[in-house]
Formats: structure tokens, C-alpha cells, sequence
RNA sequence: GCGCCCGUAGCUCAGUCCGGAUAGAGCGCUGGCCUGCGGAGCCAGAGGUCCUGGGUUCAAGUCCCAGCGGGCGCGCCA
């Protein structure tokens, strides 16, 4: 293309420019349109100071011959249309088929270690639905970034720490449901954690210790019923995102951030840089000087620290580890918190554009059951969990459905229709492809076929009907969709795509009968289907969702 | 009041980063297709002030400005 341009203005068809601008080569809108399109001459209009037209007309004269292009057409007002010879969609099959389950995935990281981090509850009740949101987009964008070469590890924080509002009001409720356990008339505090979960807590550690902790003081009490309700709710935690088809490589304690003395270091070299400052009788850090609207608490008059200032020795923590850069998946009650971190790290010289800590924000989900938008508080013990969604709609729904569209839309999930119509959640669509797939080839080896032995050596020529052609171009397009759904942190991009191929499949599947009497065109046939089956399970296992073979 | 996200088909949402041709999908709705490798499927159709008003541009759902509507933040909570 360049050198067609290059071309013209050395003939003095076309003014000389020094550079040239931005301009793009991608699929047009309809696929009538040809395989890809150019908007160059119209970006050339202006500086050339002549009709696009023209310039797009000068620019084919000029074009260098080339075996893959079989036509150039120039549409109006200005876009220049190539058709390409099938040579690059064989390739596309041809690749799927020999990489396999390494199709699509590339090396832009080079091994690089990055860490995405994501759900961190308060370990104060069950995960309920928007911790599931941030569990499957956490999970999904650490398989679009291993996917893209990155080394990824997947972090959860627990925020547990003793002396933290949350939890020391989950322990009073704990200590109010023991003694109520134990036939003690106390009052349960206003505030407190409602949840019927918390009653079965308390009735554990009645089971387990009977009356010991009766006549313990209240506050030591307290925290030593959190310090056993911690365990079993992390515990919990852990197996529900296992079931959610998610293992951590590390499971880091906010306490633990404290009682390793990272908190406290992480305060000293705030001061230590003149990064702080006193005022009304807790300790400030300046982040406005870095870009925040205001400054931010690091200790608090009473002297306990901000979590604030425990999340920047979390943060410092993870620069230790030597992350090329680092993911964290947010609700979007967090955004507030978005700048100031940043102003933290570039306070510290971490960063200084944004470009180490990456923040996804999430919107929250909401729920809508019997037409009504369901309010979801831990507190007042209207939990939708986790496990509860896993048992109406399963793993695969679950996931795809969390998938389907991007972190910054809403979400609403109608229970009533999530559960009574599950059947109709395009995930079965998607997965009911790759099971035909499957399905085809097993039906091939059933009946002895003889293409089965010949499709890796297919003459992939011979793939001409329209449905073929549509079905390759869509697994052609995998490989770019993954870098771009990595490098976005966008996974609903693959969601979005993978009912486009499954759709085209089924097109296909209607119209071309694989298996027939001419091998040749069966083997050719089988290659696609294989191709197909690969970009479908690739698809559906980056999205963390099982690909069946039967269903 | 300030900040972030959203506003596109009856409903739920893609598309906006990086402007481009006739704005897409799923569900729902209407009408067709079961002697074929899996009908959990396929085909056809109806359905749109892309929230509003300005601006920039050859070209705006997309960029800029001002509004409106919804959500979430703005705590010495996490």
C-alpha cells in the first residue's frame, strides 16, 4: 500500500506527503464489500487537498502485484476493497487444526510475569453475585493474558484485618448469635450481620467449644470468634471458587500485611519521602500533588492505618514480586479508589502513566426477581451467594452469562427467567456446536470413513459454498480477537464471538453435508468442521467454560 | 455540588478507545422447515428520534461542549 503511494507521488499522480496519517485495513461492514477495506484515500483527502476518489483510484494504478489479491474494487465515497484469494482463510484452517489448542495464542509476553488479582472479599459472609462478576472476569482476563504469553498468577486478598469496622462488627454479631445459641437474652446489634449464615457460624463454634468462651472478656472473645469464622469462611471461599472453576496461586492476608511490619515500613517511607503531612490528628498523604481530586487519611487519630495505607504496602508488596504490571478487578463502589492508587504509585516512582497498575472496574450487578430490583446487604442478610446461583444455572451459564456483556454495562440478572429458562442461555447454543462437531467425527470413525484419514491433508479449495467461506473467515479472525480481547481485558469480546461461530457453523452444518460419497470434499469438509471444533473449545476454555464433546 | 459508568429494536445488550459504506446479536414476536452427519437446529419477516440540543468534519452511535435520565462513589468504611 505504501509503496502504491509512494509510487504515485514519485510519478507526481498524487502530491508528496512527508508522513502518512493513520489509516486502516480491516473487514468492511458487509462482507459483499469484499475481505478487507482501506479508508486511506479518504484520510489523504484533506492533506492532499484533492477527492478521494481520485486519490484512491491513483493509489490501485500503482499497487504492486500480488498472488493473494484477486480483485481491488474502489467504492464510493472513497474506500478501496480487496478480494482476496481463499489462500489466507486455508491458512487460517490449516493453522487451527495443526496448533490446536494453542490456536489463537501468541507471544506478545514473552513469559513476562503479571498477576491479576480479583474478588479479595472481606471474609465477613458468603460471595454473593457481584463477587461471581468479578470471579469470572478476573479468571477469564488471567486466561486471555496467558494466552497472549504472559506468565499470570491470580491473586485474592483477604481484607481481615481485626481491628477493621466490617469485621469487628461481624464478630459482635457472631458473639450475640453464640451467647443467644447458649440461651443468653442478648440483644443483637442493629447493625449487625443478619444473615442466617452467621447463626450456623455460631452454632459450629457452639458445637465444637460448647460454653468456652462465655466467660471470656468480650473483646477478646470476639476476635477469637472472627479467628475461627475466618477460617471456615475463607475455607468456604476457596472451595465455592473452585466449583466456579477458579484456583488461586495465592491467597494473601491483609493482617498478615500488619503483622509482617509492611504496613508500618510502608508509613515510615511515605514520610521519609515528605509525602505526608499532619493535620487535625492523623497522619495525611499528599495525592493531589499526583493527581487526585483530594488527599487521602494514611493513620487515623485513633492511630490505626487507613486501609488506604495497608493497600499501598499491598501494592509495594506486588512490586516486590516483580510483576510486569498488575490487574486488579473492582467493583465499581471501588472507582473512588481508582486515582488515589495511582497517585500512591507514582508518589513512589512505580508508575508514571497508569501503565503498571491496571484497574478494571466493574459495574455491580443487579437482580431482579419477580419484576422487582432485589437490594442485596450482606448485613441485613439478603445474600444471593454464589453456591446459590451455581445450583440454579451451573458453572457454564453462570460464567458465559457474567461474560456476556462488558465490565463497564450493567448487569441485571432476572432469577425468575435465569433459572426457569436456562435452557435458552446461548451457552448451550455455543456448546451445542462443539458437541456436534465432535459428534461429526465420531460418526466418521463409527462409519470408517474414508476422508477421516485424509482431512489434515484436505484441498481445502474445494470449501467453496457461501457457509464455508463465512465459517472461515470467522476462524480467521480468532487469533486477532484474543490479543485484542487480552489486551483490553475485554473477555465479552470471545463471548460475543463465540456465538458468531457457532452461528455460522450451524449455517454451514445445514447446508454442506460433511460426511458424503465424494472424499475429497468430505476430508475438506472434516477440516473445517475440525477447525471449527478447536476455535470453539479454545473459545469457550479461555472464557473458562467447559467445551462437551456430548451433551 | 464534584467525579466515574451507563442511556442503541418490546426486553437484555454489542458496536464508541482508533469517526467511514445499508447500526448488529440474543431473547421475545409473526410465518415456514423434521426419510439425512445430533431439531438443544435452520430459513424468512416485523421491529430503531442510536437520550436531547449545539459544535467539529467530505463523513458522527462514535470526537468536543451544554443539558436530561439512571447507577455508583465523594468516610479518620473497606
Amino acid at each position: 500500500m505504501k509503496e502504491a503511494i509512494g509510487e504515485a507521488m514519485e510519478r507526481g499522480v498524487l502530491p508528496k506527503q512527508q508522513d502518512l496519517p493513520n489509516f486502516t485495513i480491516e473487514p468492511p461492514p458487509q462482507e459483499e464489500f469484499g475481505d478487507f477495506a482501506t479508508n486511506i484515500a479518504m484520510v489523504l483527502a484533506r492533506p492532499m487537498g484533492k477527492n478521494p476518489m481520485q486519490i484512491a483510484n491513483a493509489i490501485v494504478q500503482h499497487l504492486p502485484p500480488n498472488d493473494l489479491v484477486q480483485k481491488v474494487e474502489i467504492a464510493p465515497p472513497g474506500f478501496i476493497n480487496f478480494v482476496l484469494t481463499d489462500d489466507w482463510l486455508h491458512e487460517a484452517v490449516k493453522e487451527a487444526i495443526e496448533r490446536d489448542e494453542k490456536f489463537g495464542h501468541w507471544d506478545i509476553g514473552q513469559g513476562k510475569k503479571v498477576q491479576v488479582e480479583f474478588v479479595s472479599a472481606n471474609p465477613t459472609g458468603p460471595l454473593q453475585i457481584g463477587n461471581a462478576r468479578g470471579g469470572a472476569l478476573g479468571d477469564a482476563i488471567a486466561n486471555l493474558l496467558s494466552a497472549i504469553g504472559y506468565k499470570v498468577e491470580r491473586e485474592y486478598y483477604i481484607n481481615d484485618v481485626t481491628m477493621s469496622t466490617q469485621v469487628q462488627n461481624f464478630g459482635e454479631s457472631l458473639e450475640a448469635r453464640y451467647l443467644q445459641l447458649l440461651g443468653y437474652d442478648v440483644p443483637f446489634p442493629e447493625e449487625g450481620y443478619k444473615g442466617e449464615y452467621v447463626v450456623e457460624l455460631a452454632r459450629e463454634i457452639v458445637n465444637e467449644y460448647g460454653n468456652a468462651f462465655v466467660e471470656l472478656p468480650p473483646e477478646e472473645r470476639r476476635r477469637k470468634f472472627f479467628e475461627l469464622a475466618r477460617e471456615k469462611i475463607v475455607a468456604h471461599h476457596k472451595s465455592v471458587l473452585e466449583r466456579f472453576g477458579i484456583v488461586y496461586d495465592n491467597w494473601v492476608s491483609e493482617q498478615w500485611l500488619y503483622d509482617s511490619g509492611r504496613v508500618a515500613r510502608t508509613i515510615e517511607l511515605l514520610k521519609q519521602k515528605g509525602l505526608t503531612y499532619e493535620a487535625e490528628e492523623a497522619l495525611w498523604m499528599r495525592t493531589t500533588d499526583f493527581g487526585d481530586l483530594k488527599d487521602e487519611v494514611i493513620v487515623r487519630r485513633t492511630g490505626a492505618p487507613t486501609y488506604f495505607a495497608s493497600d499501598i504496602a499491598y501494592h509495594l508488596y506486588k512490586r516486590e514480586r516483580g510483576y510486569a504490571f498488575v490487574v486488579d478487578v473492582w467493583g465499581a463502589d471501588h472507582h473512588g479508589h481508582v486515582p488515589r492508587m495511582h497517585a500512591a504509585l507514582k508518589a513512589l516512582e512505580i508508575e508514571r502513566d497508569e501503565e503498571w497498575l491496571k484497574v478494571v472496574i466493574y459495574q455491580l450487578v443487579r437482580l431482579v426477581k419477580g419484576g422487582e430490583t432485589v437490594r442485596l446487604s450482606k448485613r441485613a442478610g439478603e445474600i444471593v451467594s454464589l453456591d446459590d446461583l451455581l445450583d440454579w444455572i451451573g458453572k457454564d451459564a453462570a460464567r458465559f452469562f457474567l461474560l456476556m456483556r462488558s465490565a463497564d454495562a450493567h448487569l441485571d440478572i432476572d432469577l425468575d427467567l435465569a433459572v426457569k429458562q436456562s435452557q435458552e442461555n446461548p451457552v448451550y447454543y455455543v456448546q451445542y456446536a462443539h458437541a456436534r462437531c465432535c459428534s461429526i467425527f465420531r460418526e466418521a470413525e463409527k462409519r470408517q470413513h474414508p476422508a477421516l484419514p485424509e482431512y489434515r491433508n484436505a484441498d481445502l479449495r474445494l470449501l467453496t459454498d457461501e457457509t464455508e467461506r463465512k465459517l472461515m473467515k470467522v476462524i480467521a479472525r480468532f487469533p486477532e480477537l484474543v490479543k485484542e480481547a487480552a489486551e483490553k481485558f475485554s473477555p465479552h469480546l470471545l463471548t460475543q464471538f463465540s456465538i458468531q461461530v457457532a452461528d455460522r457453523f450451524h449455517d454451514f452444518y445445514e447446508r454442506c453435508r460433511v460426511l458424503g460419497e465424494d472424499v475429497k470434499l468430505s476430508a475438506a469438509r472434516l477440516a473445517l468442521v475440525k477447525a471449527t471444533q478447536v476455535t470453539l473449545h479454545n473459545t469457550l476454555t479461555l472464557l473458562g467454560v467447559s467445551a462437551p464433546e456430548a451433551m
